[in-house]
This record gives C-alpha cells, sequence and structure tokens, in this order.
RNA sequence: CGGGGCGUAGCUCAGCUUGGCUAGAGCGCUUGGUUCGGGACCAAGAGGUCGCAGGUUCAAAUCCUGUCGCCCCGACCA
C-alpha cells in the first residue's frame, strides 16, 4: 500500500496513475519537497530547532558531492586545512559590513562550564571573559591565520579550502536549502593583486559552473550579485543560480572578490618585489549542502527523488525475484556474480556501485523504496530472466513501468553509456525546463503579470506555481530593486556574466540600461 | 519577529463543539499462514504519561492560562 507517511492516493489496484509522493509538485510544491527529503530517506528534522540529521542516502550524496569537488579544487591548486568552530566575537567585529551581516544570527557561546544546581539540573557557570560564536563563515578566523602565514610575494597566492559545518540562527528552516546548522565548504584565498584575486573569484565560479552542470546535471546562469544581493563585506559577490521545477531561482553557489576589505581587517600584509608593504586581495566562495535540496528540485518528480547518476550512491540495484524457494539460492548466486561483473566496470571515474537488494520484504514495496530514493537503474532478476541469461531492466529517468529485457552481457556492456544517457537527459531535461520558463520581458505590465499568479489569493492555499526567470534591462536603481521586491515579490538574482551589452529602456522605469538581468523569486 | 494553522501509536488522522466506561481507525511493525514478475491477503499480537506545565472540576485528550515545537504566508538569509 502507501509509501510511508503522506502515502499515494487511493490504495487503487491497477487502476490509474497514482504517484509514490503525494501531494504533487502542482498540488503542493512546497509539501512535496518535504514529503521526498522523507521518503528518499534523504533527512529528517532532529530535536534541535533548526537543525537536521542527514541520513546515510542523504549523507552519501553529499560525500560524492564533496569528492567531486575536492578533486577539482586540488586541481585548481587548493590545499585542505581545518580552522576553529568557535571565532572570539572581536574577530567579527573587525569588518563592519560584515557584522553587520551575520551579527543577527549568531550563536553565541558565553560560558564553558555546566554545574548542578539545587533543582538538581544543569546551570551553565563559568562564564567567558569574551564570548565566543559559532563560525556562520570563517572569513575572520582566517583572515587572521593567513595574516601570520603570508609574508613575501612569495606567500602569495595562498589558495586554501575548508569542509566544515556552519551556523546561522535561522529564523525559518527547511530541510537542506536552509537549516541552522549546515555543512558546507568554504574557499578562502589571498593574492598580490586585485587582478589575479577577480581572476581567481571568477575561476571557482567556473568551477561551481562545471561541477553543477557536469555532475548534479543543473543549468546554471553566472552572475554579479547587485549591491542589495551582496555577502556582507564583499567587493563583488559572483554567483550561479538556478531554476527549480516552481520556477523560483537558487542561488547554489557564490564567490566573493573581497578587495582589501578583510585584508585590512585581518591585517593580511605582504613584502612586494619591490620591498613596499601590501595589504593582500582575497577572495572566499562556498557551496553547501543546499545543493542537495537543488538536486531534489531540479530532477525530483511525483514519484520522488531523482540522482544524476555522477553522485548517485547506488547506481544499479538488483532486486532478486525470490518466489520459488527451491530457486532463491540460484537467483541470488547469478545476481551477486552479476554485481561482481558489474563492479569491475567504471563510470564517471568511479567503479559502479550495485546493490543487491535481497531484503525479506514485499517484492512491489521493495521496489517502490528504490523509485523514491532516485537510483538511476534497477534490475529485475527472476527465474525466466535468469533462464535467459538476461535482466529486467528500469530507468528512474523513465517511467516506473516502462521495463525492458537486456541481455546480461550486453548490459554490463552497456551500464556506463546507460548511465551517461541518464544523466545527460536530466541535464537536458532541467535546461529545456528552464529555457521554457525564462522569457525576454521588455513590457512594465507584462512583467508584473509574469510575477502575479492568475489565481485569486486564497490566504490558506499553498502558492501557485508562476513565473520563471525574466530577461530584463534594468536601471539597476537600488530603490527601484527594493520596489519590485516589494510589490512583486521578485529580485535580481543575478547580471549574467555571459550575456552581451543589450542596451536599451529600463523595463521598471524607462531609464537607460545596458544589460539585461534575471528577476526572479527565489529561495 | 508579525499573521494563520496544527501538536492524540512509527506515519496519516478520528474523538474535543456538548468534560464521564479499559482512548480508536487505517497504514507500518512482530509472529504464523496463504500468495507472488510486483506498492498482496488472512489471523493473532506489540505499541499511546493525548507536546509540556499549571488551573477549573467529583472527573480533562476534551474547558481556561501559559509555554515549547512544527507547518504555511510575510520580513531576513546559502
Amino acid at each position: 500500500m502507501r509509501g510511508g507517511g503522506g502515502g499515494g492516493g487511493a490504495g487503487a489496484k491497477g487502476g490509474a496513475a497514482k504517484s509514490a509522493i503525494s501531494p504533487t509538485r502542482e498540488e503542493n510544491y512546497a509539501e512535496w519537497y518535504q514529503q521526498v527529503v522523507r521518503a528518499a530517506e534523504l533527512a529528517e528534522p532532529s530535536d534541535v530547532r533548526g537543525c537536521m540529521v542527514i541520513k546515510p542516502w542523504g549523507y552519501a550524496i553529499w560525500e560524492n558531492i564533496q569528492r567531486s569537488l575536492d578533486r577539482m579544487f586540488k586541481l585548481t591548486g587548493h590545499k585542505n586545512a581545518y580552522f576553529p568552530l568557535f571565532i572570539p566575537l572581536s574577530y567579527l567585529e573587525k569588518e563592519a559590513e560584515h557584522v553587520e551581516g551575520f551579527a543577527k544570527e549568531c550563536a553565541v557561546v558565553t560560558h564553558h562550564r555546566l554545574e548542578a544546581g539545587k533543582d538538581g539540573k544543569l546551570h551553565p557557570t563559568g562564564e567567558l571573559e569574551e564570548p565566543l560564536i559559532v563560525r556562520p563563515t570563517s572569513e575572520t578566523i582566517i583572515g587572521a591565520t593567513f595574516a601570520k602565514w603570508v609574508q613575501s610575494w612569495r606567500d602569495l597566492p595562498l589558495l586554501i579550502n575548508q569542509w566544515a559545518n556552519v551556523v546561522r540562527w535561522e529564523m525559518r528552516t527547511r530541510l537542506f536549502l536552509r537549516t541552522a546548522e549546515f555543512l558546507w565548504q568554504e574557499g578562502h584565498t589571498a593574492h598580490a593583486s586585485a587582478e589575479e584575486a577577480t581572476a581567481h573569484t571568477l575561476r571557482m565560479l567556473d568551477v561551481y559552473e562545471t561541477f553543477a552542470r557536469d555532475f548534479m546535471a543543473m543549468p546554471v546562469i553566472k552572475g554579479v550579485k547587485t549591491p542589495a544581493e551582496r555577502f556582507p563585506g564583499a567587493v563583488e559577490t559572483y554567483c550561479i543560480e538556478s531554476m527549480m521545477q516552481d520556477r523560483k531561482a537558487l542561488q547554489a553557489g557564490t564567490s566573493h572578490f573581497l578587495g582589501q576589505n578583510f585584508a585590512k581587517a585581518s591585517e593580511i600584509r605582504f613584502l612586494d618585489t619591490q620591498g613596499q608593504l601590501q595589504h593582500a586581495w582575497t577572495t572566499s566562495w562556498g557551496v553547501s549542502t543546499r545543493l542537495v535540496g537543488g538536486l531534489i528540485m531540479s530532477h525530483g518528480d511525483d514519484d520522488g527523488m531523482i540522482v544524476p547518476p555522477k553522485l548517485a550512491p547506488t547506481h544499479v540495484v538488483i532486486l532478486p525475484v525470490l518466489h520459488k524457494p527451491e530457486l532463491k539460492e540460484q537467483i541470488l548466486n547469478w545476481c551477486n556474480a552479476l554485481a561482481a561483473e558489474l563492479r569491475k566496470k567504471r563510470y564517471a571515474d568511479r567503479e559502479i556501485e550495485v546493490e543487491v537488494d535481497a531484503r525479506d520484504i514485499g517484492g512491489g514495496d521493495k521496489t517502490w523504496q528504490w523509485i523514491k530514493r532516485g537510483v538511476p537503474i534497477r534490475l529485475e532478476v527472476g527465474p525466466r530472466d535468469m533462464e535467459q541469461d538476461s535482466v529486467f531492466m528500469a530507468r528512474r529517468d523513465k517511467g516506473a513501468k516502462e521495463k525492458q529485457a537486456v541481455k546480461r552481457a550486453e548490459f554490463i556492456e552497456r551500464c556506463a553509456a546507460i548511465l551517461e544517457e541518464i544523466q545527460s537527459n536530466l541535464l537536458a531535461r532541467a535546461t529545456a525546463f528552464r529555457d521554457q520558463h525564462t522569457r525576454t520581458i521588455d513590457d512594465r505590465a507584462e512583467f508584473d503579470a509574469f510575477f502575479t499568479p492568475k489565481r485569486q489569493a486564497d490566504e490558506n492555499a499553498p502558492p501557485e506555481i508562476h513565473g520563471g526567470f525574466a530577461m530584463s534591462r534594468f536601471c539597476l536603481d537600488p530603490k527601484v530593486e527594493a520596489e519590485v521586491k516589494d510589490r512583486l515579490g521578485a529580485t535580481v538574482r543575478c547580471i549574467p556574466i555571459d550575456g552581451a551589452d543589450d542596451p536599451g529602456p529600463c523595463v521598471i522605469t524607462g531609464k537607460p540600461a545596458q544589460k539585461r538581468v534575471i528577476f526572479a523569486k527565489s529561495y
């Protein structure tokens, strides 16, 4: 019957198509998202407010993200290091804008000991002389460290990355998309010149773009943030923006050119080739577990998650059909042998990951668990298949009932190619979706209509999926930007880097504008 | 932090308006059996301090107050 929680529609037998996830995306997107996170066993809310437990399947996806990105960071010259979770309060105060941006959402440690009180409960004692904050990001502590590491131009560039958890005390949280604690990677670099630092900022943005496209199968648009959306303390913030299936934008990664702001705050100085003492130029860039949310909303369907093969913890799951006790052992052996064969093959620099799921639970139920988790390929192997030396294959990028008999040898041979086909299918699908909901808009009324739901706003009804990316000329006046946000809920996601100049009147004010920007509602 | 909704079994919920037997259902779980190319069926069983703390009452899941948490909408943010 129904999958755990939320359940399918009616428990109809052989009736109309029912989806594994309820509600569907169309019915209630936000609720659908939550149900997928649960049904795919990616994560669950914890007892700690705003914090999640990332479950094995979700964490394995994150590990794959980490591994792939880490390799790219190493190839671009970075070394990993680790800096403290706690940052002295005074460090945060060093950069004015930075403080303003983060002060409101910091967890603060003020005591270092617990003592049992008369009530038998533990009470904090041992007040710290200087409170520590739990890092919301590490610019300040890493800056202080860089100041010690950098003396000469020969020490530059300094290219460091850290894999860590950070805490931002968010008011409203959603699993993966915004949690109080999240996992991420933060790169921090110091350079001898502004040009070099800017080039590096853009280089890492390219790394993110490549990763999103080639691994996550998620098309992104590279761009520059407007001052309103800029990282606190940055001179320039670049980003990759992607469209989710509710047509809202997800900022999937950011790369900041920090100028000399943090170098001055932390006194990162070096003697240049002329013997002059100079402040270094720094950058920082990061992506987080939010990417998992991006995967869900880029590819997921009404049957659950769809994991791009390159990030899938398991590429192929083999589901033995073990109805006849006398054949059980034989089938299992056959399946295990097949798994062993497959594991000798490689896909995308990784051995093909195969799992034989011989758990003694209902066949249909088991199949649907894997569908909901989004494993790319399912193979059913029963007596008939064994007899014909073939497997019954289903692909997650196709319908659940669309299965196909494939000869064993052929499947082994073609497995990697099929995975690649699924991978590129997902990218093509997501790209088509984005393009379909991206509109060039030059007319103010059309712009307003684009971001206004058709249905009458019903207080308690789920929001209607509408809008998308509006490519419009914009005068870049911050007041106008704020006004649009206020009135329509849409913001400038970025000023695309790759977009050529296209002068004309601003879609809102009619004032001259140089380029088109992306307006969208966002996460 | 403002507005709305909700906390009863692992999950989804009924019961609450009009306080009163041992607090229910479906799914899931355990055991046994029947099935078997598919989210099966039958039977037996385990599982709940009704979010928490006070209060009213002979009596509270039910009424009152407070509090915590979750969800949705907004403001803010990766």
